[in-house]
DNA sequence: GATATATAGTTTGCATACAAACTAATTGAC
DNA sequence: GTCAATTAGTTTGTATGCAAACTATATATC
């Protein structure tokens, strides 16, 4: 805080600017580049469930529906992803892993501790615990803030 | 962290998009559309300190240098900048404000103020205080990472 | 069951965002 | 002084990122 002043929006945007240029950089000397940016968190939140609406990634990744389209085209484009419709809902798309990125989730763990040794750097797990429950805590209100947009 | 592993470089883009959305449409509401994203940012940087080089608003956005190029090509493009040659060095470019930013400055307060009670929504002045500490120190370390790479 | 409203996803247009390659000026090493 | 290595900024090419308008289907209301 600056003379009574918040800055929680900036830091946040700060971090994630320079945090992106690095966490790419980590992927790239491991090989990983395709898990970079908007692609990886589409494949990360995959592997927590595979086959589900575009609606539903959306939620998962806080990206807009409008740029999903686009990452997955390229997903798609490149062989990671399927699109099949729906059986429940003839509106709706399921987004589907084709298993070529099976190779990458040996070496995800390893990359993502480095990432995170430098991210927490001086940090106790205490003080990660207490930092990330107030992360939670943001992205809520956040969220609640643009549902009630 | 779920299973014992952190989650923060998630979390903080997770946050970073979402709050960009509900920002730029407070600023909206409020007539300040032209704050938005990395043109705010930038303004912002000027307000703090004028007639600067660009390699200082890289520092101060956290924004890469190729970035900003086009950014300041469309503030200058719409009057609130304009570059002028720097007298130190004949390879740097001064960016300075027009004025024409003037007029928000009296709004934007109570805007910021408004966009702070939504993002920190239920948080003592305590754990904001803490909150933005860990951010600052995560924010050198990943700069301190950048810097090293 | 017709009609209004809402929802899932795409398209369009424009603003970020950055790596890599480039130009021009500066600094360093000798 | 001269040439190499740096540095400030731009250009190019591609990926994100989103609002607004659109299509097609689903749901709600009567």
């Amino acid at each position: 805080m600056k003379n009574g002043r918040t800055e929680g929006g900036t830091l946040i945007s700060q971090i994630h600017q320079v945090c992106q240029r690095v966490w790419h950089a980590v992927l790239n000397r491991n090989g990983l580049e395709d898990l970079a940016g908007a692609r990886g968190r589409v494949i990360f939140a995959l592997w927590n469930e595979d086959k589900i609406p575009i609606k539903k990634l959306v939620e998962k990744t806080s990206l807009d529906k409008a740029t999903l389209t686009g990452v997955i085209d390229r997903l798609e484009r490149d062989g990671f992803v399927c699109r099949l419709p729906s059986p429940d809902d003839k509106r709706a798309t399921l987004i589907c892993r084709t298993g070529k990125d099976e190779i990458f989730k040996k070496k995800v763990p390893k990359v993502s501790d480095e990432q995170n040794a430098l991210f927490y750097k001086g940090f106790s797990k205490k003080e990660i615990q207490n930092f990330e429950n107030y992360l939670k805590r943001i992205l809520q209100n956040c969220k609640d803030a643009e549902e009630s947009l």
